[in-house]
DNA sequence: AATGAATGAGCTTTCATTCAT
DNA sequence: TATGAATGAAAGCTCATTCAT
């Protein structure tokens, strides 16, 4: 508390930088969300934001630096929200569990599909590295929640391969549906079969 | 006889023609593998072919054209692959229809993968209208592949949703497998893990 | 007789040529008329003449030379129309001579008077000199038809001065008229009103 | 004060902004007059006005956009030295406002040939709207001033007709004398002769 | 003589970025 | 610190013309 108010003197500043850079970037995610990466331009955003294409290069350094933050920002969220899912998930039993997971991405997608959509083609390279890191820390609580419920499990399952595959398919099925496919998110099944898909593959016997 | 002559002299300009699409097309997909959509031009792709840029406009009436055409063609020559290898599976078990549509899908994506990744992500909107027949007759030929083997598969299976399923998740895997993780793809068990993935999902009964 | 007959064996060639000539030249006229000259284009051209662009290079070394041509061949028909209609005018009373003079004027813009339209304006500087010459004989023409009948005329006419305003004046009034001006045209006391503004000129005394 | 301030600010962007705009619309003028609209070339405007292309494109959307404010602003100088002159012309009687308007159409011209010649010929389609209403003002007050002197007119006359006509037909030679027939111009008789063509119209009764 | 593929200078226009104010 | 006028490299594309066939 004391430190607030000690820096009550000189925030005006920092808070107005901060309120910019928020206009800015809600500007930005506007744009690309009604007109897409390609029409895209860092004048336009200024403009849409109200403020100077200056001091829009005042808080980034580039545009390609501006949509990095944009999409790391987008990321962020939906990794919190999916990481708050699992962590719900103790002591459930594996169906639970990944129900929760199928829900949880299915829900991380629609927090704002069109700009998630754009952001996940359209946009080049510039993939971050932290992004890496926040996408394994996933894929290792998955494989922490498998590691736990392993009596559930058939007994030769390879988890760390498991848990890839499941990610990335349930990811993958999630983003197809919540993007591309209205009719197919809206049969009130899909979720459960996407359960029931992955659930299979993690407790089925090899049969002989 | 006068045909002939005829053919005589317009063959040497239509070969021409030919071989300067196709220079083109080549160069077209070196420079997309090379520096990616963002940096591809008609300027560049004409140097590199030897042409001019007025040949390129010749053939193809804009640079959209011209990509389009790279990725229907890249495609197309995947889905080939596919579907023959879907074509020989006939009188095959389950297991086995889902080995060859596993290892088909790898196969059509190291085809080109440079190639591949540049055409599905990064690449704005042109997504042909042919392309989403090409992609259903896919899907189509599938829930044909399960209905000839219902007796294999659990009873209460819902086929065109499981048809949908499984293809965008072999997809999605191979292609993930092929571009991003080469030590996934080497390690042997992947693709045999793939078919038991979907062949749980087809035929493991409820549990309750 | 004989010289045409004679000629025969050779004429195929050079008759081909003439017939090539025109078709380019009315493949010319039509697209000047219908895209303007902004849009015209020496490919254009040769496509809907049904010959190759080569050819056309055969005939004219040059775009502007083949616009060029139109243009003369276009005022020459219309000069030629107004010096038959003044040729007739022969013993005719000053009025009258004067009322063909604008009835020619009038018939020679509506030959064609789209084309007409497209040469007057938007094309630029490539009046030709032979134009001139033609357009002297018209004046030159009017001045002897003036000297012809000069005891009608007010006996301080400059004639050759005269000549030249009047001539300038029906051959503008008339292009309005045709081109922008159909509901004047069409009123049946234009060309009356044309003839008195002129015939009152060439006549009435000064007043003092 | 805080307004004063803001102002000064912001004066001199607006100030180098105005510059700017003359400058480019100077040098385009130039270009114009120099090389025809055939060859006139935003980057050579751009070069010759010392800016950068970039400025020019600021102020003018587009190339057509610049011409036609170009001529918009040499249109709307005619017009207002023509209707000052008319203006004048009160309570005169018919035969010098007669001379007035011949001597203003002249006067018109002389502003700039060069560009007018441009302007009226060669130049597309871009005829402003404006443009049309600006004429007609021209011509209404012809009307009204014919109106007032109706006792000097023949009295058949039909006023909006004759009105279009010597309107027209001033405008015209007066365009052909100031660009095409500088011998002609000077010869001191060309505008008294002008003001009899259209005087001898406006007040000969018929001869029967 | 006819063809038409090929050429390439040069056009209009955009937009990320800079920097004087 | 904020502004926005200015920049200019570079893009997509056109079209008059050439020349090998």
């Amino acid at each position: 508390m004391k430190k607030l108010q000690v820096n009550l003197i000189k925030q005006p500043a920092q808070q107005r930088a901060k309120f910019t850079v928020n206009v800015i970037k809600e500007a930005a995610a506007h744009i690309l969300k009604e007109q897409g990466y390609e029409f895209f331009t860092t004048n336009k955003v200024a403009e849409r934001a109200g403020v100077s294409i200056g001091s829009l290069y005042q808080y980034f350094p580039s545009k390609e630096a501006l949509v990095a933050e944009i999409k790391r920002d987008h990321f962020i969220d939906i990794r919190h929200l999916m990481l708050s899912a699992y962590q719900q998930t103790l002591n459930e039993p594996l169906e639970e569990v990944n129900r929760q997971l199928v829900l949880a991405a299915i829900a991380g997608h629609m927090i704002d599909p069109e700009l998630h959509r754009i952001l996940s083609h359209d946009i080049p390279e510039l993939t971050v590295k932290e992004d890496n890191n926040e996408k394994d820390s996933i894929r290792l609580l998955v494989i922490q929640l498998l590691e736990e419920r392993k009596n559930e499990l058939r007994a030769d399952l390879n988890i760390p391969l498991a848990a890839r595959l499941i990610n990335k398919t349930v990811e993958h099925l999630a983003h197809e549906a919540v993007l591309f496919e209205p009719e197919l998110l809206a049969a009130e099944n899909f979720s459960e079969e996407l359960v029931r898909f992955i659930t299979a593959y993690l407790t089925m016997p090899v049969m002989d």
